[in-house]
DNA sequence: ACTGTTGGTCAACGGCTGTTGGCCAACGTC
DNA sequence: GACGTTGGCCAACAGCCGTTGACCAACAGT
C-alpha cells in the first residue's frame, strides 16, 4: 500500500535543497546564528523563497527535524552484545545524517528543538529499551541513563571537540561504553 | 600573602551586579539570546554602563564564565569511594553555580565558550584524575570519559529536561552513575 | 495563441542588536 | 567652595534579522 504521491513538481528539487542547506547550517551553528539569508544563499535561491515554501524560520526547523534514529530490534540480539551494538548503533547515526547534530546545537536554546528531542526519546528511545529492563517500573529511568551516556559522547566528541574524546577511534568508544550501556539498559544497579 | 587590592569604588557593587544577571541570563538563554540590554535591565543599570566595564559583549561573558570547580584531591579519599565522590561533587557544583550551566549552554555555538569549557577540562579535570589511571597513557583518556558521562548527565537533566532524568533523586543519581565514573577512572575497560 | 498557474527575484519594512559619544549629577580633595 | 574625577543616563548609529508584497518569467492546458 504505497501512498498516492501528488504529482511531482518543479518545485520539489528547490524545496530539498533548502531543506539540506538548512540542516547544514542549523547543524554548524545553531538555531539562532543560522540565518535564512544564509540557508538560501547555499541554497542557491532568493531568501523569500524560504518563506514561501515553509512560512516561517520556526517551521523550516521543524520540517528540517525530522529524524529516525532506526533503532535495531534488542530482543532479537545476543543479550551479552547490546551494549556494543546499541553503542556502534549510536555512533553511525550520528555520523552519517548531520540532523541529529542540528537537532542537539539547537535543542540547548530553542525551545521547540528541545520538544523533538525529548520526543524522540519518548517515541523511539524508551519503548524500544524497555523490553530489556528487569523491573519494568525501571524502564523509563534506564532509557534516560542510555541517554545521558549517549548525548554525553556526542557532545563531546562532535559539538566540544573534546581532545582525548576526538582521538579515540570508534572501536575505543565503543569498548569503553558498551559496559555502560549494558549495565544501564540490562545490568545491577551497583 | 594576600594580594593587594585596590581601593575599593563606588562602582564595585554595580560591576558585581552586572556580573550576576548575566550569568544568569546566559544560563537561561545562551549566548546569543541573551542580550546585553537583557542584562542591564536585570541589574538596574543603562546598558551602556555594560560596555563602559566589560568592553564588549564577548569580554563580559568571559568575566562571567570564570569558573572553580574545586575538585577534591581524590588521592586522599578511600579508593572504592571515588566514584560516589566524583558524582556527589559534580551534582553539588551544578546545582549551587549557574555559570556552569551558562558555560555549557552558551558553548554550543560560541567559540570563545566552548574553549573556556575545553581549558576547564584540561587545567582542572584532567590534571586531577590522572593518578587514578593505572596506566599514565589512559589518564587523558579517562578523564574524557568520565566529562561524556558528566556533562550528558547536566544536558539532560538541567538543559533538556528528560523527564526520567529530572525525576531521578540525587541519590539515585549517584548510584547509577557512581560505577561507571569509577571504572572510567581507575578501573578495567571491559 | 491565450491565459491562469507556478517558480522565482527584488526591494523594502519594522524591529532588535551591539556599540558609541555626548551630556549630567554626585562625589572627593584641596 | 571650586574643580577634577567618577558613575550614570540618554539618544542615536549602523548593521543584521525575519518577514512581506509587488512584480516578472516560464510553463501548462485549452
Amino acid at each position: 500500500m504505497t501512498a498516492i504521491e501528488p504529482r511531482p513538481r518543479r518545485s520539489d528539487a528547490t524545496k530539498t535543497a533548502i531543506l539540506a542547506a538548512a540542516r547544514e547550517r542549523f547543524a554548524a551553528e545553531g538555531y539562532e546564528r543560522a540565518t535564512i539569508r544564509a540557508i538560501a544563499a547555499d541554497a542557491g535561491i532568493d531568501p523569500a523563497m524560504v518563506m514561501r515554501y515553509y512560512g516561517s524560520k520556526d517551521r523550516l526547523f521543524a520540517a528540517a527535524a525530522e529524524f529516525d534514529l532506526r533503532l535495531p530490534d534488542v530482543t532479537a540480539m545476543p543479550h551479552e552484545e547490546i551494549g556494543t551494538r546499541i553503542v556502534g548503533h549510536f555512533l553511525s547515526r550520528w555520523e552519517e545524517d548531520e540532523t541529529l547534530m542540528a537537532l542537539l546545537r539547537a535543542a540547548v536554546s530553542n525551545e521547540a528543538a528541545r520538544e523533538r528531542l525529548q520526543a524522540i526519546f519518548t517515541d523511539q528511545v524508551a519503548p524500544v529499551m524497555a523490553p530489556l529492563a528487569p523491573d519494568p517500573a525501571q524502564a523509563g529511568e534506564r532509557a534516560g541513563l542510555l541517554a545521558t551516556q549517549m548525548l554525553g559522547l556526542a557532545l563531546c566528541r562532535y559539538v566540544l571537540g573534546l581532545p582525548p574524546i576526538v582521538h579515540m577511534s570508534r572501536a575505543d568508544v565503543v569498548a569503553w561504553l558498551a559496559p555502560t550501556v549494558q549495565r544501564y539498559l540490562a545490568g545491577d544497579r551497583t
